[in-house]
DNA sequence: AAATGATATGCAAACGATTGCGAAAACGTT
DNA sequence: AACGTTTTCGCAATCGTTTGCATATCATTT
């Protein structure tokens, strides 16, 4: 390992080719003050000792530092990664670095992560809120110093830009694709806790119901915390147990209308003819399962880059006013053999 | 938004309690030096303030900038998340901040990422090499440089620390089991690229055969590339038109395997019975699909943390004897009903 | 009383790059 | 030949923090 410290700066360039640290720091970055032929000499002397400038000098002099945050709950979840993917990606071609971390849906470990993050010189945090975020205080003070984009776990009690799916539009193409197949009792499984996602895919949900004459009964519309495959195995087997059983289950989330489908599989429940099955994501899961789910898509990739671009917009061109929209992505439903054939 | 870029320095927290700057530096890091008086004023003014040191300037001088750089192909794969978690967790805890990036599986991102990397100041790289890596010069490179720290995708062309599942043990493991529920005719589904891990986990199906006096033979030797779950159902159907059918198949990944349930599935073969399925690697999807598969679990947060304490020990304690081992985690078979019943 | 030592603090340089300002060099103009 | 312009470059300050060394104060010892 040969000089794994050693690295060449401004000045060893400048002693090499007998100028100055500033002439050499401008030949680089092609002031019109320097003359091509010096430009010249000093450009091919960086590269054949190969220089890298230390961001860091650079960074500390010109408070640039080129850093993002970003904070999510969970790193794991599929959905979480195709967004992370799009921010990489978008954040790449931008020349902004990406720091992740995980906040594991625990608000303190969220605020502390704020912290570090700041402290680290980021100048702007891309965030999905963990789950039961109250305190909003952190992140108001964050936001004092530099711009917050929020996207999928969002709140409205938080003035900045949010990204975000038409989460009501979504559920209300689900909902309404059921009833379009002839299903009349559309039951829901969605989140007790006031989820910003879970109430917006129920109003959803409701105003299909509504807008179609449908009925809104609710011993049908089942609630649980911590949405999971097992609570959608759960749901599946309280709706079995009714008297009234429903024809069809819009499940807020893919991993319980999993759970369903395997709930109703064990009892040879025929899907979709006696129950189809919607669920929302439209996870790698949703292929695997058999019969494959029908399922909002999420276009993860898109929402990363659009948040980013609003955020790293907001740090360029600072412009209160354009600070706390909500942008909406559309998604798309994608019909399987759960709720069609 | 007040004062969005005003940050407090030592300077100003000097002037304010009429100490030189030196003597507020000495007091935040607690330098014995420093008399627990001023010490105390120092630090609650700090706090009341709420001065956050500016990390650029510090890392700038001190030449430790506490930042680590991890490339890996896929930021969407499952199994390379659990690792992600394990470092992400792991370096949070040391006190270093981890930048992302993905390669894609190109060999040319994948370089131009070492380099930022690089620039950028990070004092050590983990990475999971990109499919078909083969020049390794732009590493090497790297290497002399900052310490790199290989997982999951290695190569042992690169002389540095490397941490990797026991693949031959894990698939003698795997096959034996097999093996031991009576199959004796055992079909194998794997890479054909050169790549490490399907080598090795191929090497372990041979031996488990070898060691149970069973034949080894060449038509049930299956060898795909971009191995998939449409590769895997693929090669099933291929198994299935046989004139003398395996009776088990071991695929080196579990989206392969899946595929090849999802084939037997079809054509109403009965699994475990008539033909067994064991995939690798444990992912979510082993539970979804029906019947449950069998599979080797790789503990994706031991192999990130391990690799990130193997990092961070090279980093703080520069040995060169220590920088070229191979680190070998455990895995666990997890049987299911694809194997057993 | 002087010397010694311990304790507490300040001075100033350094890290590497950027940049306003001024100076020198080169050239053209009268 | 003297002057003005333009081109090209260097000086020096600066960013915020750390740290070796010098300094100052006070108590202790001889």
């Amino acid at each position: 390992m040969t000089n794994r410290r050693e690295n060449i700066t401004l000045k060893d360039l400048a002693k090499e080719l007998q100028l100055s640290v500033s002439t050499v720091s401008r030949a680089l970055n092609n002031h019109p003050d320097i003359s091509l032929d010096t430009k010249k000499r000093v450009q091919e002397l960086a590269k054949e000792l190969n220089y890298v400038p230390n961001l860091f000098a650079k960074g500390f002099r010109t408070h640039h530092t080129h850093i993002l945050g970003v904070i999510v709950p969970n790193v794991s979840h599929y959905f979480t990664t195709t967004i992370l993917k799009g921010i990489l990606d978008e954040g790449e071609k931008l020349g902004y670095r990406i720091i992740i971390c995980e906040s594991k849906n625990d608000e303190k470990k969220q605020a502390d992560m704020l912290q570090t993050i700041l402290q680290f010189g980021a100048e702007g945090i891309l965030m999905a809120l963990a789950r039961r975020t109250t305190s909003i205080n952190d992140i108001l003070k964050t936001m004092q110093r530099i711009p917050v984009v929020l996207f999928d776990k969002v709140s409205d009690k938080i003035p900045c830009t949010q990204v975000v799916i038409d989460e009501e539009v979504a559920a209300y193409t689900a909902v309404e694709h059921l009833i379009n197949t002839g299903k009349q009792r559309i039951a829901i499984i969605k989140e007790t806790e006031n989820s910003y996602n879970s109430e917006k895919r129920y109003a959803g949900y409701l105003k299909a119901l509504r807008d179609h004459n449908l009925p809104i009964d609710e011993k049908i519309i089942l609630s649980t915390e911590d949405i999971s495959m097992e609570k959608g195995r759960a749901m599946a087997n309280m709706l079995l147990s009714l008297r009234n059983r429903p024809d069809a289950v819009f499940a807020i989330t893919d991993s319980s209308a999993i759970g369903v489908i395997k709930a109703l599989n064990k009892y040879k429940v025929k899907i979709p003819d006696e129950i189809a099955v919607v669920g929302f994501s439209n996870s790698v899961h949703s292929t695997i399962i058999n019969p494959p789910l029908s399922s909002v898509d999420q276009p993860g990739e898109k929402i990363g880059r659009t948040a980013l671009n609003y955020l790293i917009e907001e740090i360029e061109n600072p412009n209160p006013e354009m600070m706390t929209k909500t942008v909406e992505i559309k998604t798309n439903l994608i019909i399987r053999e759960s709720s069609f054939n």
